[in-house]
DNA sequence: CTATTTACCTATCGTGTCAATAGGTTTTTA
DNA sequence: TAAAAACCTATTGACACGATAGGTAAATAG
């Protein structure tokens, strides 16, 4: 199940698209946007900003802008760097797990498909096509 | 992430039909075939069988055995059943989740998009497509 | 009739993650 | 120089996950 941080983020992400994309917004108005409390807000924010998904300013007239244009941003970027993996079993998930029955696994192949179905739908979902158009 | 529960129990179902589907197949067997603790399978199992997949029958030459047709289980139904909920966001979760943006969430439709993706691909795959055939 | 085999049942536990809060320090600008 | 904002570190409570422990009840084989 998507958790908070990769629903709030593409949340964020939307906001500051539909601001316009050019000023920096700070958080407070986007967590009052969008009812969520500024703080755990920053914890989010935090790891967009190192993924240079955002960028952000300090002091007055900061706040978050974004570092690229919204039709550039595609969703499973972002639940994925959120998520730290969006596998649908362990099994799949980046490497260090190693199972021995790997092999001779005979649901494997269901996973995998699963897996690839998931990743195009998500990879191939922009921010841009969440705007919603009047 | 599917958990340990979804997984298991459909290898324990797998591993039923397996066994051709007929005798009663004690629990020590599948928890050897399958390398999975017993006491634990014991678990996956007792929701199998309430929910009238799989017939114990206690006793010597006990043991369990599938209720249907390996062509007549999905994967989804089983999974929904260990799992819960296969909803990928809470908000699609059952009921009880009554978010006060349900009616303008902009990602919402994303989440109903997906879900519906991955529901018609789990109850499209039947237990009997995970048997390999030599 | 009795020993054995098996399902069936209840409780408990350690670990980790999730969601969130608290309370700062640093940077920048008006 | 004061205010506004990002940026940083630590901590917490609740809960689910994965599993183990130690039984009781039922059925059959001999």
């Amino acid at each position: 199940m998507i958790s908070t941080k990769g629903r709030y983020a593409i949340r964020v992400l939307l906001d500051l698209a539909e601001q316009g994309g050019e000023r920096f917004i700070p958080l407070k108005d986007i967590a009052e946007r969008q009812g969520i409390s500024k703080q755990y807000l920053e914890i989010i924010v935090k790891d967009l900003v190192t993924a240079g998904f955002l960028t952000g300013a300090s002091g007055k007239g900061g706040g978050y802008v974004l570092s690229r244009r919204p039709e550039d941003y595609n969703i499973g970027e972002v639940l994925e760097l959120m998520e730290g993996t969006l596998s649908p079993v362990i099994c799949l998930a980046k490497d260090n797990f190693n199972c021995p029955r790997r092999g001779s696994c005979e649901t494997l192949p269901l996973w995998k498909e699963y897996d690839k179905l998931q990743h195009d739908f998500f990879y191939g979902k922009r921010l841009s096509d969440l705007i919603p158009k009047e």
